[in-house]
Parts: C-alpha cells; structure tokens; sequence
DNA sequence: GCTGGTCTTTGACCTCGATCAACAAAGATT
DNA sequence: AATCTTTGTTGATCGAGGTCAAAGACCAGC
C-alpha cells in the first residue's frame, strides 16, 4: 500500500481526473519537475495569501482546506485524500492562494511547480482540458455545498455524509468514519457537539456509531430523510 | 447603452475575464458561431441535468444560477450581470448543467455553443488559460461564499453584500440595490424577512434603506462590523 | 380619487444549532 | 495503578433565523 516508489506514483497519477489521460511523455515531464513531500499530523502547508508556486497531489493521508476569517475562525472548504489533487486553480493564476491547507494526518504530497503547468498547457492544450475538467470538478462540489449549507439541516447533511461513504446503493451498510469527528463536524458545517446530537437523531433511523465505525441497516432510509423536507418534523416514527 | 449590435457585443468581449486577452481572429471565431439571445423576465435558461450544450455571457440584465434540491427548495448560486459569463465550466465538459439558470429582468444573452469552445481550446491553448482564469474566479467566489454562509450572521453577510456594491473604499456613500429584495435575500442565504430584519440592525450603524437605495454614512464602521466576532453581542451602540 | 395586485415590513412563535459546562471514555505519561 | 490529556457525549441556556399571519407601502388600471 505505501507507494513513496516513482513507479507507485506513476500508477496513481494515472488514476486521477487531471493526470490520467495526458500522454506518458506529458506524464514524465510534470514527475520529473515534482517533488515528494512528507507531512505530518498538523503541518500546515499554505496559508491564504501566499503566493502559489505550487499545487499539490495527496500521495496519502487527509488535507484539509480551509479560510480564516478576519475574526479568526476557520470554515472547512474541503478534504482531500489520495488520488485527490487541490489548488491546482489557483498555482494556475500564478497569484494567491484563496484558502489555507492543513495536513490533518501523517502523510506524502505531491508537489508540482506552478511553472511546470503553465509551460505544460502553454505546449499541450490537453494539460489545459484535463485542468478544466479536474476545476469543474471542484466547482460542482462546492455548489453542493452551497446548497447543502444553504437547504438542509445538519443531521440531513450528516446523512447525505454517511451515504456518500457507502459503497451500498441499498440495504444494510457498514462504514468507517474516514477522520476524527471535530473534523467531520467543521467538514458539514457545525460543532463536534451538533454532530454528536446529528448521530443521536439518526439512530431513531437505526443508525449506530460505535467509535469510528457507523452501522447502516438500511442505506435507501438515510438517502430519503437526507433529501426530505426541512419542514417535516423528524417525527418519522 | 444598449449594445446589441455586432460592435458593441465585440467590444464588451475586450472587457470580459473570459474573451478579453484573445487574439482578434479567435474572438471573431466565437462571436461567427453564437447567437444573440434576447431574454425576459422569469424565462428559465436551462435546468439542471440538461446536457450542456452552450454556455453564455450576459449582454444585457441579470440571471440567477440556483439549484433544486430535491425537496424542491432553491438555493440561490450565483447571480451575473453585464460582461459575466457563466456555465462554461459545464459546457466544457460536454455533460449536464449541475445547476439551473433564469433571467430575472429582460435582457440579452450571447449564447456560445460548447463545440465551438472545445475546438477552441484544442486549437488555442490560450483560450483555455482565460477559461481557466474564469473558472478560478468563479471557484474563489464560492469558497468566499461558503466562508460567510458558515461564519457569518444574516446582518453580517447585508453588510458585506452593502460594502461589495460600494465603489468608496472609506467614508459616506449611497448605493443602488441591484435586483428586489426578494433575490437578494436568496443569494445571502436568507429569507426576505430576515433580510428586512438584517436592514433593521444595520440601522444602528447608521444605514438607512429607502426603496432600492441605501445611504451609507461610514463603509469603513459597515464593513468592520461584517468581519467583526460572531460573539460580539451586536450592541456596538 | 379608489382598488386590486405585488413587494416589503413587522409581530408572535418555534426550531436549530452555538455556547458553556460537566462528565465519560480512551490513550499517554510517569 | 494513578494521573493527565485528548476526544466524545450530554444537559441547560440562548440567539439567529424560519414560518405563519397580518398589516403597510407602492404601483398598475379604472
């Protein structure tokens, strides 16, 4: 499982949206110029408003992004694990980073230039597209987000959470919490204690959380009352 | 004013994140391949899960991006206006709109087919550097979005709205509400009544709301209190 | 003028989630 | 084993904002 090896990287690369269909030749180039970062529990990597030299390739381990307000609270934007590459959009402007990055687990970064990517596009236009595709990603999931945040109650988004860790389209499922619960609770926009009522709430679903492992008995139940109206009054006897 | 002719369109082009740094003979290609598309009031542009087969840039009035969920609320996106595009990131990748569009005054739409984009792109790679511009752009506006929507209260989120729409960056000033209060509040998160009430707190910094313009006496004092502590208990008498 | 529309404000009530605090559970340290 | 620290749960209280309902404000058309 620990691919710090090039050859481990290589494969990995080729399993993701913004590397994977580029040409071996394009491939080689972007690893060539890319550094191997080891980072531990709390590293932080880039505050917002640092000038992004670079973008970054979870090898393994979680990272999360987030935004320090003027007041000094922080919102979660984002958590990105293996496979899963951030800031690309901003090191591709060259200017700032708009968000913070966290190192929340032990783990391996891959490390690209800005430069790299720029010179890449500039002779590939296919760099550009897997670039544009990789970025809509993003920009889907944040308006998911925003919808999320904006029309759902927080045990309704600690529903569609459990739901997305499921690898069950119906019936019984057994999942494991991917990271500690402070951390889940910022993710969904909330407190560790709105999370821990948000769990209380589910287990009238049959939802039972046993440290970080949840147990489902029936995914289809969940998946409705995480898309049910905020105004039915969670009597759901 | 009203520039519905093929110059005028053109040169609102130069000015656009989107279309500004291309080459003449790149920008005649795209505007060869739109069309003009006159909007009104309430007319739905697309919905989400329709296959994305243009984008579009604003001539003329304003749209608002929102999503369904399926509980048939609507969370209220983005809202664009004369020189701004939307959608790109969706036409580029050739699948569905991940969220829906309406007109919400009569206007015009230059509507640009997505083939017309990818052959671009493939041709020029600087179309897609300024795609990638625009989408970034886009991604920051949401993630600034998300910030306010997790760590800012209704009154905050006005008063950030207010300093956004003033061109003084200190002292006294008077702004134009854009679009009804009714819209406004959706794109804040809120309801039109808790923006009717958010106007009231602001009263105490001296704002003063008369039909669809505001005074403004200090935007500094405005926007100190939009990033001032959730905590502070709003009695900045 | 009046009159029926929509848009906006205000009031009463209630739910959700934050806060503060106490407490339990699981590791880590000595 | 005893203690400290970190992490998760639970209870009580409170403010923000949603909902429902009613009353003003503005703008047609007559």
């Amino acid at each position: 499982m620990n691919s710090t090896s090039i050859a481990g990287v290589k494969s990995l690369l080729r399993q993701t949206a913004l590397f994977g269909n580029l040409e071996e030749h394009v491939l080689q180039e972007f690893l060539e110029r890319a550094t191997l970062r080891p980072v531990s529990h709390g590293e932080v990597l880039f505050v917002q408003g640092d000038p992004a030299l670079s973008f970054y390739l979870v090898i393994q381990g979680w990272v999360k992004l987030y935004r320090l307000t003027p007041a000094g609270e922080e919102a979660i934007v984002a958590i990105f694990t293996r496979g899963q590459s951030f800031a690309e959009a901003a090191a591709f402007t060259g200017k700032q980073f708009p968000v913070s990055a966290e190192a929340v687990t032990d783990g391996q970064l891959l490390s690209i230039p800005a430069a790299t990517l720029l010179t890449q596009i500039k002779q590939n236009p296919e760099v550009g597209v897997s670039m544009l595709a990789s970025t809509s990603m993003h920009l889907h999931d944040l308006v998911q987000q925003i919808e999320q945040l904006k029309a759902h109650t927080g045990a309704q988004r600690v529903a569609e959470f459990l739901v997305s860790l499921c690898q069950m389209e119906v019936g019984p499922c057994c999942v494991a919490l991917p990271y500690d619960k402070a951390l889940i609770a910022g993710r969904l926009g909330m407190k560790p204690e709105s999370l821990s009522r948000a769990f209380a709430r589910l287990r009238d679903l049959g939802v039972s959380v046993n440290q970080s492992s949840v147990e489902i008995p029936d995914v289809t139940r969940l998946r409705d009352y995480a898309e049910s109206e905020r105004t039915a009054h969670d009597t759901l006897a």
